[in-house]
RNA sequence: GGCCCGUUCGUCUAGUGGCCUAGGACACCACCCUCUCAAGGUGGCGGCACGGGUUCGAAUCCCGUACGGGCUGCCA
């Protein structure tokens, strides 16, 4: 099934140190400029499963070269947020996490292996003074004046890659062959006027040096892959496999930005996303299986997920949808896995064995954890009646008299069951003529401060006969003032 | 502006020339079930961007147009 030309990529010769290892090498390689997003979180899965199910490697490598904009703690974040999703070195197949800024030295090394070599040049000339130039010349961008002035290193001075007349053919296993003519990319630059190296130079150096063969990213990064497959010929190394699957966007239809939208990982984690709900909703993100079954388990997305069979377009990040997802998977939970992933999401005091007695009610309702406080609270301590609730279904003509009986009727109950507490208050209501609709209203009001929550009968035999009739007995006092 | 990528229901997708009267999922609506709310069940709404080709036959192949996006940085 994994045979055939696609893959040819995996059979061919590695430019890895360690020539022996002929297993796929995949990488991500975030940097630490913000949030986790979820955008990265899926171009991590996607490696994964591959590295798994083709027994490679997946690289973890955080890109440290932007010293403006990174932080250590984003780092952690993005290794506590992969963990998250169950990609960590628990797992064999895991590599890293390997840090840019350590290898600034075989970048530079690289940096003059270049110069050596005629693909790479100094030049001296300022954004400002390019700017002009291209200005006064009518063009755009750098029209590479440097490129044979002969200049050495020096302080200030940016080394560009000599780009070849010609042209550039990625293979990508995403997007078929793409073509770029070299004569609208401009000598880029691989070093700054500070010596440090840019992205462009460290990602392949790196790439090159860690065995890299797959390298499946974002698309945004296309344009990038001409620039970065020059620079792998010109130190002497074929190429890895490309696979640049589609960005995810926003409403706008806009790629997922940390600032403006909600994209953090973290957050989805803390309001109560299962780990095993968000890896699946973002693996049906630009593909699917061929079937018409969304939801299923990691292993079987692991043993179908195909680079080949990814989507070539941007694909919209529906939180709808993944609360569906994470709504089916909390569903799906056995009940002593359900309670016991509840106990963290209440406070310390409340009653476990309370939390329990109810679980079985509470998880068809729940879209997210964090919902589950607000759900049973009433459970744990005084109820918060809300005004709505209590003047929609207190101030019919029968709920004052109803609540009366009911009182009387579950004072004397010697069976403090849900069955006989529902059958004890139908016979209360009769005399009212209303269905138990209308009639558990008021009650469900007294009891738990709402018109809507987990079955009223069930809630009432968690609660206990003191509490509730503490409650009900507070209601009508209400009621006659 | 230039280069590159893309375009099937509102959204995520199935579809690789006849199985398509375009299937599924989420959302939405209705009904059923029902102690509220959910869950569950049934049904409904809704789409191949447009125009040309090629072909006996096109959502599927080709060309063009439109629209969207990405990149165009001494960010990654």
């Amino acid at each position: 099934m994994v045979s055939g030309g696609a893959w040819a990529g995996v059979e061919r010769p590695v430019a890895s140190p360690s020539m022996s290892d002929v297993s796929p090498r995949f990488r991500f390689a975030p940097s630490p400029t913000g949030f986790f997003h979820v955008g990265g979180a899926r171009t991590a899965l996607f490696n994964w499963a591959l590295a798994r199910r083709l027994g490679g490697r997946f690289v973890l490598r955080i890109e440290d070269t932007d010293e403006a904009r990174n932080r250590p703690e984003w780092t952690d974040g993005i290794i506590d947020a992969l963990a998250w999703l169950g990609i960590s070195a628990d797992d064999p197949v895991f590599e890293g996490p390997h840090f840019q800024s350590d290898s600034a030295q075989s970048h530079l090394a690289a940096a003059e292996r270049l110069v050596a070599s005629g693909n790479a040049y100094y030049c001296a000339m300022t954004p400002e003074e390019i700017t002009e130039r291209a200005g006064a010349e009518g063009g755009t961008g750098y029209g590479g004046w440097s490129r044979d002035l002969g200049l050495g290193p020096g302080s200030g001075r940016v080394l560009r890659f000599r780009v070849p007349d010609g042209s550039t053919v990625v293979h990508d296993l995403v997007r078929g062959e793409v073509s770029f003519d070299n004569a609208v990319i401009e000598d880029f630059v691989l070093v700054r006027g500070n010596g440090s190296p840019v992205f462009n130079l460290a990602n392949v150096v790196d790439d090159i040096e860690m065995g890299i063969t797959h390298v499946v990213r974002a698309e945004e990064h296309l344009p990038n892959t001409p620039k970065q497959q020059m620079i792998w010929d010109a130190l002497g190394h074929a190429p890895p496999v490309w696979g640049h699957v589609p960005v995810l966007v926003n409403e706008q239809r806009k790629k997922l930005s940390k600032r403006r939208d909600k994209v953090a990982l973290e957050q989805y984690r803390d309001e109560g996303y299962l780990a095993t709900a968000m890896v699946n909703y973002l693996m049906t993100l630009g593909w699917s299986a061929g079937d018409d079954r969304e939801i299923r388990p990691w292993a079987e997305i692991e043993s179908l997920f195909r680079l080949e069979d990814v989507n070539l377009s941007p694909a919209f990040f529906d939180i709808k949808k993944l609360a569906a997802f994470n709504g089916e998977y909390i569903r799906m939970m056995p009940i002593d896995e359900f309670v016991a992933e509840c106990d963290r999401w209440v406070p310390a005091d409340w009653d476990r064995e309370r939390l329990a007695a109810i679980a079985t009610h509470i998880q068809p309702r729940l879209v997210t954890f964090s919902d589950l406080p607000g759900i049973v609270d009433f459970l744990f301590g005084d109820v918060v009646t809300d005004d709505d609730s209590w003047s929609k279904t207190m101030s019919t003509e029968y709920a004052r008299p109803l609540l009366e009986s009911t009182i009387g009727q579950y004072s004397e109950l010697g069976d403090w069951s849900a069955d006989v507490l529902k059958s004890t208050l139908e016979l209360v209501m009769e005399p009212f003529g209303v269905k138990l609709g209308k009639a558990q209203a008021p009650v469900r009001v007294a009891v738990t401060g709402r018109t809507v929550g987990p079955p009223l009968f069930e809630s009432i035999e968690v609660l206990g006969r003191e509490e509730t009739l503490v409650r009900l007995g507070r209601a009508l006092e209400q009621l006659a003032t």
